[in-house]
RNA sequence: CGCGGGGUGGAGCAGUUCGGUAGCUCAUCGGGCUCAUAACCCGAAGGUCGUAGGUUCAAAUCCUGCCCCCGCAACCA
């Protein structure tokens, strides 16, 4: 009987487009998948989606559809998400979303065996609320303790709500984490323990009544399940738990490993293992939190906006350069378990050095000698092998033990540089015999094709061992070298036929030009931004005006003056604030803090004559007190957001009043 | 004292678990080869391993203080 492993992504969140972060994670996921079904594994690769919450709904909204018309739009519609996974070549066997009606029945299942449990009560979710918006906020979301979406006084109200007990299972978890290798790398461990469990672990509202998009609790209309109940159990639910849809639960569940991205470790790693603890359940082997892909040492964001930074599209990339060289620099270029940098420029050259230098060329001039000396085929008289081809033959022989220890380990970076330490040791071994010259002499041909053999037997085993890694590239090579012997019970040195056909092919990694492909590149993404700039936002959109009137007493109580920049300067650790020191007319400097530092530096600034209103209470932003605030226009461009400071001329003096 | 990660030749990284000649890729310089994708092979220069102290026969590695960078959080009148 062949033994089980089950392996899962996260479940990503439609809301829109992946990045290339998602894809990393992914393609990490089937990395093992693959490895593990080479090494004789029954396989289970879980994939998928989260559909449900809020943020659907809105976005939605927005745009005019339903939200599950929206979440098709970006999940099962042509360059969608399963497309994007069949492009990168994701081997996974199932795909789950949250949406899909089996699911949402077992989802309501769980969640009523956890109410009868005890473990899931109905409670109150104190918060503030707003009546003309009819929105619950919470005390940190308020705006000066005001509604912050319409500025009005918001009261203090309750909302009726379901809660988990994970508090009961705190104990557990703080054993779980501290005393088991249930979550690694080690790293994350303290992090969890320190920020979230050993505060003490309060008990979590898994309802909420304030949207419509989720899974109805079917036992109380009006509320639906909240994210954790409905997006965790996808593990067990894709397996066929409580529903009959699938029937491999019984086989496949514990899960072997969850892979996940840092930002959700401690959903994975606390709040998921009370859950099932609290079900019955037995609990996941191992929970692996990867690091994240930074683009210059920054954080990949959907969401931002920030001009400088581009979301990296893996579609483009893969198609410029193939899938097996972007997956290969993803797993090869850092550890699984840290932060990486990603660039085009690291990307490009990772390719040119490991992929076409050094692999490609060294099949390629393989090949082409067995086609040159030997018309493709090594002759059966072989010199034996020298004293000078044990290194060589040690060093493949020897790859298969230290390759198995490395990925079971997670540690894919090493596994791939190893190999390469093999293929770079090849592409010696040529050199220090000289095929050439070997060729010149009838004399000499039968070590000419032990050298040759060596050579293609030290490929072919590299080769198996690529496999997870880049599944169609290896598959070109076992043809261009001949063998048959591709699998993982033929890493073993000297399986090669000794007649195999080999036939030099097409070039693996043709070599790119750095200088050239970056500005390529550049250029895509400059004209893919200004087209999608043009197409989806308007050009310059204003808020629209108040319908709500002011009574002039009201207005004339707000002191508006004209005030001069003495000196501006950046906040420390802030990316937002400027902090203003002020001549306002009273012979006694004035400090005001503007959330501004994205749009002005602060030295063009000084000198600059502004408006200001000087009669707001003090209030304090980062530990400095702020009187006061500088007015300014603001108005939005295809979809960013822009700000001017109102600037008047410099003869008026300081402190003038505006009326 | 909010939490976490990090600071190693010009660039990007490994090594830190279990102290013992500081390693890899690129870039630079010199040489070799001509089978191959202007690639491959050899050699050289270049590092007080952020900083100050401590433990030790021995510290990039263990301990303590400090500085700087990044992420989360907070802030954004």
């Amino acid at each position: 009987m062949a033994k089980k492993f089950y392996i899962t992504t996260p479940i990503y969140y439609p809301s829109s487009k992946l990045h290339i972060g998602h894809t990393y994670c992914t393609v990490a996921t089937d990395v093992m998948a693959r490895y593990k079904r080479m090494t004789g594994h029954e396989v289970m690769f879980l994939t998928g989606t989260d559909e449900h919450g809020q943020k659907i709904e809105q976005k939605a909204k927005e745009a005019g559809v339903t939200p599950q018309e929206f979440v098709d739009s970006i999940v099962t519609a042509p360059g969608g998400i399963t497309d994007m996974w069949k492009l990168m070549n994701i081997s996974n066997d199932r795909f789950i979303r949250t949406t899909d009606d089996y699911h949402v029945k077992s989802i309501q299942r769980i969640f009523k065996k956890m109410y009868d449990k005890g473990d899931i009560y109905k409670g109150a979710y104190k918060g503030k609320y707003c009546v003309p918006c009819e929105s619950f906020w919470t005390e940190s979301q308020l705006v000066d303790g005001k509604c912050p979406d319409c500025g009005r006084e918001v009261k203090d109200a309750e909302e009726e709500a379901y809660f988990f007990r994970l508090s009961k299972y705190q104990k557990q978890i703080e054993d779980l984490l501290s005393n088991t290798d249930f979550l690694e790398p080690e790293s994350r461990v303290n992090e969890m323990l320190n920020n979230f469990v050993r505060p003490g672990l309060e008990d979590l509202c898994v309802s909420r009544t304030s949207f419509t998009w989720g899974v109805p609790v079917d036992f109380d209309s009006g509320h639906v399940v909240y994210v954790w109940v409905d997006a965790l159990f996808n593990y067990t639910t894709a397996l066929g738990f409580l529903n009959d849809k699938y029937d491999d639960y019984d086989k496949f569940w514990p899960a072997d490993v969850h892979f996940v991205g840092k930002e959700i470790v401690r959903f994975h790693s606390i709040i998921w293992p009370a859950m099932l603890m609290s079900m019955d359940m037995p609990l996941p082997k191992k929970v692996y939190g990867h690091g994240w892909l930074l683009l210059d040492g920054g954080k990949i964001s959907k969401s931002k906006e920030n001009t400088t930074v581009n979301v990296i599209d893996p579609v483009i990339l893969a198609q410029r350069y193939g899938v097996d060289a972007l997956r290969y620099y993803l797993m090869r270029e850092f550890p699984f378990g840290s932060d990486g940098n990603f660039s085009n420029e690291l990307l490009i050259n990772r390719i040119n050095i490991d992929l076409a230098n050094d692999l490609g060329n060294l099949v390629s001039r393989t090949t082409a000698m067995v086609g040159k000396y030997f018309a493709g085929k090594l002759p059966a008289e072989q010199a034996a092998d020298e004293e000078k081809d044990a290194e060589l033959i040690a060093m493949a022989s020897g790859l298969k033990d230290s390759y198995e220890a490395l990925m079971e380990r997670y540690t894919f970076q090493t596994a791939v540089v190893d190999i390469f330490k093999v293929i770079d040791r090849a592409n010696k071994y040529i050199d220090e015999n000289a095929p050439w010259v070997l060729a010149r002499s009838e004399e000499t041909k039968p070590r000419l094709a032990r050298v040759m053999y060596n050579l293609l037997e030290t490929i072919r085993i590299c080769n198996i061992l690529l496999t997870p890694f880049m599944p169609d590239t290896v598959a070109e090579i076992a043809k261009q070298i001949g063998s048959d012997r591709n699998g993982w019970e033929d890493v073993s040195w000297g399986l090669l036929s000794a007649d195999a056909q080999v036939t030099k092919g097409k070039n693996l990694f043709p070599r790119i030009d750095l200088k050239k492909e970056l500005e390529e590149l550049a250029k895509i993404e400059e004209e893919r931004k200004a087209e999608e700039a043009r197409k989806s936002l308007p050009a310059v959109e204003v808020e629209p005006q108040s319908a709500e009137s002011v009574d002039f007493d009201t207005f004339c109580k707000s002191d508006l003056r004209v005030v001069k920049v003495k000196d501006c300067q950046n906040v420390k650790k802030s990316k937002k604030l400027l902090r203003f020191t002020l001549d306002d007319g009273t012979g006694t400097d004035r400090q005001i803090l503007s959330g501004i530092a994205m749009y002005y530096k602060p030295e063009e600034l000084v000198g600059k004559t502004l408006a200001a209103i000087v009669n707001l209470p003090p209030r304090k932003m980062m530990g400095l007190e702020s009187n006061g605030m500088l007015l300014s226009a603001v108005h939005t461009e295809y979809g960013e957001e822009k700000l001017n400071l109102i600037m008047l001329d410099d003869a008026i003096p300081a402190g003038a009043k505006l009326c």
